[in-house]
DNA sequence: TTCGTTCCTGAACAACATGTCCAGTAACTA
DNA sequence: TAGTTACTGGACATGTTGTTCAGGAACGAA
């Protein structure tokens, strides 16, 4: 029952097969279809040994969501640090690089599985990191925001998400880098310059929501 | 087991109070927590009837999604005749004000309830939605977009759904009308529109994702 | 290598949820 | 009113869950 760092070799290896199997069944059948059985089953591992460590199989999910948030959460100060001195949003570029990375947790995520809880701390998360930098520039530069910003973050979380989601659970056939650009192209400019129109074309040339 | 339609009182008034307690319930602790038998004693009906009924917990809620969907459907043309002759995509501000009608349930679907296929089906039907509409915009004019179009529908869907989800979630205190308009100024006119900042500001004033 | 500790294991257990069946009773439609 | 259909509670087999325990194996430290 103890989900702390592990010291012995056994303990190791038994929570990183039990993290694997679920990984894999989820995506395979998802998380409700599964049993602990099957868990223990495809692990090689004893299912009594399965209940000495964790409580059932989402606190076994949430170990493993923990662990990828904090691994992320490890490596970010460089890569902000690297980009913009105080700079407090979230590095898309890096989420993307991570997620391709992690490809599998990811996809777990994403989907929402195991009720959906560690989506929904995922976009708080970003959405969080995103209004406070919006909030920081605007004010920064002294400008009134045509749009509350609330809403400016939760449309731009949920692009990401939505982008993201896409990203891993299709080949796409963009780069991690690619992505990033056209996400930060088209958030930033808007769908009018994005799908190539001039200003003049606008407005409601494609105002396609009536 | 027959889910066809219902010309008994007593079915319909059963089927009603089922699905109704679902809802609740589902809104309460979430769907993987609730029983069977939570089910039907909230809808005061015996356990039997319900499996005279529906298969099992998901049977019921994917009927309950499926006729939201066709509620939605029903009066969709007419909404789209209203404002474009042949326009294709989803009139935006007549899914909110659904949405307002039917929040409890947009909520179920929302939260990705029931193993989420619910919300990946409403997701891939607005994303379609969208791509073609787009497409046939830009052909219909003649540009070439900048930003591949799939990933512009894609980006725009989680937009939608990301503010979708925060405004039936929480007291907002915009109306469905406001926050229509918001996210489509948002997205046609992009982040640098949306917050204030002239044309000479950008590129990279607001540019928050490296 | 040895030794004391910790972990893994299979088996057995009670508790609970599921889905099915049935025969009696009530409510409905025509 | 009569004939049909739906609802009901109860009982049942089945499968999953989470706990416990005692023996044996693997471990880290000395």
């Amino acid at each position: 029952m103890d989900t702390k760092p592990a010291g012995d070799r056994r303990v190791r290896r038994t929570r990183a097969a039990l993290r694997q199997a679920l990984v894999e069944l989820v995506l395979d059948r998802g998380f409700q279809a599964i049993t602990v059985e099957e868990i223990t089953e495809r692990a090689d591992v004893g299912r009594a040994t399965f209940y000495a460590h964790y409580r059932d199989k989402e606190d076994l999910l949430v170990g493993i969501v923990r662990d990828l948030a904090e691994d992320r959460e490890r490596l970010l100060p460089a890569v902000r640090q690297a980009h913009a001195e105080g700079f407090t949003g979230l590095p898309v570029k890096y989420v993307f690089e991570h997620a391709e990375q992690e490809k599998a947790v990811y996809r777990v995520v994403l989907r929402g599985e195991g009720d959906g809880r560690a989506l929904r701390e995922f976009t708080d998360l970003i959405c969080a990191h995103a209004e406070s930098a919006f909030r920081a520039r605007t004010e920064e530069l002294g400008v009134v925001p045509r749009i509350p910003l609330d809403v400016v973050a939760r449309a731009w979380t949920g692009e990401l998400i939505g982008l993201l989601t896409w990203w891993v659970e299709n080949d796409t056939g963009y780069s991690a880098a690619e992505i990033t650009a056209h996400l930060r192209d088209l958030s930033v400019y808007g769908r009018v310059w994005a799908t190539g129109l001039t200003p003049s074309d606008a407005p409601g040339a494609l105002d396609l929501t009536p």
